[in-house]
DNA sequence: TGTACATCAGTGAACGCGCGTTCACTGATGTAC
DNA sequence: TGTACATCAGTGAACGCGCGTTCACTGATGTAC
């Protein structure tokens, strides 16, 4: 009974994975537009309406893929900032591991970057499923941040004046941890580090940027300089 | 003779603005990836056929409206900074000029936006013809740091050992007005102002930053910086 | 100035294609008694 | 343990659609003499 119920329950999860592998990979050959649910079901060997016993339309099909990125790529630079953690790094060096491991991520993965950090998909509006695993990276650049504060370490730069409401807003709502000199300029790193990030996958340092390595290396020292990291 | 092959010459340019305007009008409705001649050809009340006198493929003209994101984005940036020249500005404040332009085009035009600065379309590969387009903001912005160290202004940060190859190469190549503990720094805020931008366009700021005009003021003036521009 | 010819813009039909989604169906798997 | 019934996965045909591109063509505009 239970067994036996287990066994269909295995057979949709297997599917369901088989499914999102597929789309994929075409979403790696031909872009998140061109995803076709006809296409994935070709490559199963299965009939394309029998999709519909997992997915009710393509758009949720891509809504998963989207979860999945983020759930990827935030549990990429979790891992890595646990790695950090474990050897008792400073935290400029957590930060290094958790941006990095960002970098690594897209480098590994670049369609699946892009339908996250690219262009909106044309007619998609993401749903309120998305928004947790959207917040992962970001926590954990909070969390360094705030061991940092806790740890007496952090010298964020002064406030500006007319940043106060808005930073105290931000306190209150995403990283109660945090000094208000803090926030801002973390925000500001999380959005820059994709900056990096994009150009870079996107092509744009063609022919600008040789020593990828060594450029990200210094460029997200000094946004955690930015943000008042002690040792950067 | 010559005027009347100035008609002729006039209505093709005119007709071939018409196409691109309707073109963008499909971007910003539909975006990239659903562009389509025939939708295009259909408003402009013309046979899709017809567009082939214009444009050779599809891909042609996706090209020719990514030639003028660039040129629109880069002429934007120009013209706030040659502005600020003109009052006189210090060199933050052209700096601030510049990139608020490229901040109000893409809230003015979100969809070219993406088109330059977002995911690349699958299967399209940008020719030559875009390169020098797309370099325009980027040589504002070397423009104004190179002003400044020309002024004796320019305090940038030291350089790192293992950037200095990179560093000397890239003076060379893009920026030979620049000392070498400049051009890295300049090179990751070029990049680091358009994750500002993109996150507020793409919509990852929502609910997040809400006085976005002072957040990217902060932002800039942070960036402005790392590259050692003075008065920031 | 007029005429023969060449160039060009635009038409409309057609080719061949792939797509998302629906629907009535078959057959296997699970459930209740 | 066996049987009647319900649930579920998967099929294959069909609907209706839009797409990029080609091609032979018509008629207007420009050119050379």
């Amino acid at each position: 009974m239970s067994t036996v119920r287990g066994v269909r329950e295995r057979a949709r999860a297997e599917i369901t994975a088989a499914i999102k592998d597929e789309a994929k990979k075409q979403l790696a050959a031909e872009g998140a537009a061109k995803l076709s649910l006809r296409a994935v079901a070709r490559e199963l060997g299965m009939a394309s309406s029998a999709l519909y016993r997992y997915f009710p339309s393509r758009d949720e099909l891509l809504t998963a893929l989207i979860v999945d990125a983020y759930d990827s790529v935030g549990a990429a630079a979790e891992a890595a900032h646990r790695a950090a953690l474990a050897e008792d790094a400073p935290h400029l060096a957590r930060w290094l591991a958790a941006t990095r491991a960002v970098r690594g991520w897209a480098l590994a993965h670049p369609h699946e970057y892009a339908l996250i950090y690219g262009s909106p998909v044309p007619g998609y509006t993401a749903p309120q499923a998305t928004i947790g695993p959207a917040a992962r990276v970001g926590l954990v650049l909070i969390t360094v941040v705030a061991d940092a504060h806790r740890a007496g370490e952090l010298a964020p730069p002064p406030l500006a004046g007319d940043l106060r409401a808005e930073a105290e807003r931000q306190v209150a709502d995403l990283a109660p941890d945090l000094p208000p000199e803090a926030v801002a300029p973390l925000i500001a790193a999380w959005s820059q580090l994709f900056g990096l990030v994009s150009f870079e996958i996107f092509g744009q340092f063609h022919r600008v940027v040789d020593d990828r390595e060594v450029f990200f290396r210094e460029a997200v020292t000094a946004l955690a300089r930015t943000v008042g990291l002690p040792g950067a």
